[in-house]
RNA sequence: CGCGGGGUGGAGCAGCCUGGUAGCUCGUCAGGCUCAUAACCUGAAGGCCGUGGGUUCAAAUCCCACCCCCGCAACCA
């Protein structure tokens, strides 16, 4: 079984409704795996949904529910969301699922085994409200702490360890040795300067269950469950476990082998992560693979954030964005367009209305949907629809801009691709006026020069359909489907210029994306 | 001495890793076209790429210093 090109998304914290920051990690981590289907890859996708720990707990006690009816609730509206979005996941993992529960058991008991874990004894502050204990640099000039950390207590709590002391040159010397491990590279500079200026604290992966019960037991001690966070990133390896991923069954030697598949899919060619936890990813997750035997992700590929006309979004403050508002009112392809085109992936991005408007407008409206508009309704007026002779007049721009996208695709440089594509849009439209077909139509005797012209601006368009499938798919087969094509674009071997077929009739031509007029 | 991000024509951004005529969308001005969603195309104006040094034949891009803006309680990608 050959390995399939593994993409998976963070697993998002189910205390509260997606926004805007879901849905931009999961269409780009859409927009990867379409591409690399249309690379002719074999491709898992996983997104999913983090559910343990104690503001879930919490959440789920003061709606007078329990956590784990709480989490249903929560998780159909997620698994909606995923469709709105169009993803094209290939599994969605809860971490409260059985299949899951194993393997981090698994881990737990095979780390055990190996001697990774003490148990210590630890005395401070710790407040209730963000879970976490604090530190001398938490606590205020006159000794209290800060009144955002909500209620804080003096604990004195005995918890398991993992040994991370010897764990920090390897890493160290890998990133430094693997450029591509962690990107864009500021991430990664910003991940070498911790490591080489801070001694790393060993990593306590348990919670005591007199205090929080919302978790997955510890195997060799009933009177702890785990800590979320190691019990989160293992997701990413136990769904491949459930799949039957022969590595990381063997790596566990455990029970959870499944015999009917042999789904290859470790290590992850891909793992998708928002910039505020790219320590989790790109420390703590490496050293606990290298603890079970398994190979490391090959890339860690972390994102900015959204802001909104240049403030941060924010629950309590209510500025935000929605993604399914927007969706509604101008499709799933111009949202998904706009938040890859308007951002690399990297810096953060600021949304306005104005400017999602403005490339609606100009970009997929005026550009490509005009372009797709005129080329079609000029075949359908002057040739009754029906393609003429092949010409290759075009043909070295189409392929070049097919290379380029291709090989920025390949790099995961999404929006230097959606360039490219649009340096061909451009082409195609000022093709159109350098030939001037609308002219040629009234001579007779251009006949044959029409024909050229309008062969040439129909392939175009469905070489533009191929290559924008893994962006905006429905629009694609809109394209498609316009040209009269029963098959689908989505293979980027379709992309070769000459495929529309001398005498093949298109279907009727039909605005791809309304003009809006502007508010006023 | 905190950490991180950023400062590129009127607005929003790309380019910086792998130095070599400064690019994209919008806006402005002039012209062309009429197939098309009043869309499209051509040309022009407008930048000493935050400041000052340095390296180099050559710096937006590499190095040093400085200035300014933003984030660093929580929710949270």
């Amino acid at each position: 079984m050959s390995k399939r090109f593994y993409i998976t998304t963070a697993i998002f914290y189910v205390n509260g409704q997606p926004h805007l920051g879901h849905a931009y990690e999961q269409i780009i981590a859409d927009v990867i795996a379409r591409t690399h289907r249309s690379l002719g890859e074999e491709v898992f996708f996983l997104t999913g949904l983090d559910e343990h720990g104690q503001k879930v707990q919490q959440a789920a006690v003061a709606e007078g529910k329990t956590p784990q009816a709480y989490c249903d609730e929560l998780a159909a509206s997620w698994k909606s969301f995923a469709r709105t979005l169009g993803l094209t996941n290939d599994d969605f993992v809860r971490t409260t699922e059985p299949r899951h529960q194993e393997v981090v058991q698994a881990i737990l008991t095979k780390l055990n085994d190996a001697g990774f874990f003490y148990k210590a004894i630890y005395k401070g502050f710790y407040s209730l409200g963000a879970e976490t204990f604090l530190t001398e640099k938490d606590r205020l000039p006159d000794g209290s702490f800060d009144a955002s950390w909500g209620k804080v207590v003096e604990l004195e709590e005995e918890n398991y360890y993992f040994k991370l002391r010897d764990q920090q040159q390897w890493l160290i010397d890998y990133i430094e040795a693997t450029p591509e491990f962690i990107q864009p590279n500021s991430r990664r500079n910003e991940i070498l300067g911790f490591l080489k200026n801070n001694t790393l604290e060993d990593l306590c992966i348990s919670r005591p269950a007199s205090r929080l019960n919302w978790g997955i037991p510890i195997p060799f001690d009933e009177n702890y469950v785990t800590y979320v966070w190691f019990d989160a990133l293992v997701n990413y390896i136990s769904i491949p476990a459930a799949h039957g991923d022969r590595e990381i069954c063997n790596a566990l030697r455990s029970s959870i082998v499944n015999p009917q598949s042999q789904i290859h899919l470790w290590p992850a060619d891909v793992h998708l992560i928002g910039k505020d936890i790219s320590k989790f990813h790109a420390v703590y997750w490496p050293i606990m693979l290298k603890a079970m035997g398994l190979a490391l992700p090959k890339q860690i590929l972390v994102h900015g954030w959204w802001l909104k006309n240049g403030e941060k979004m924010s629950k309590t403050t209510g500025v935000s964005v929605d993604p399914v508002a927007v969706i509604q009112e101008w499709g799933l392809d111009a949202f998904r367009f706009y938040v890859v085109r308007e951002l690399a992936i990297g810096p953060d991005g600021n949304w306005t209305d104005a400017g999602f408007q403005s490339r609606y407008q100009s970009e997929l409206a005026n550009g490509l949907g005009n372009l797709v508009n005129r080329s079609l309704s000029m075949l359908k007026r002057y040739r009754a629809g029906k393609i003429p002779t092949r010409s290759d007049e075009l043909a070295p721009e189409a392929n070049q801009a097919a290379q380029e996208t291709i090989a920025n695709l390949r790099d995961n440089e999404l929006q230097a691709a959606l360039q490219n594509i649009w340096s061909l849009v451009f082409r195609a439209n000022q093709y159109v006026d350098q030939t001037a077909p609308f002219k040629i139509a009234k001579d007779p005797a251009q006949a044959a020069r029409l024909d050229e012209v309008l062969y040439n601006l129909c392939e175009t368009c469905r070489v533009l359909a191929v290559l924008l499938c893994p962006f905006i798919p429905e629009t694609s087969a809109k394209i498609y489907a316009q040209l009269g094509l029963k098959e689908s674009p989505d293979r980027f071997s379709e992309a070769t210029w000459g495929k529309l077929q001398p005498g093949h009739e298109i279907g009727e031509p039909s605005a791809l994306f309304p003009r809006k007029d502007k508010a006023p």
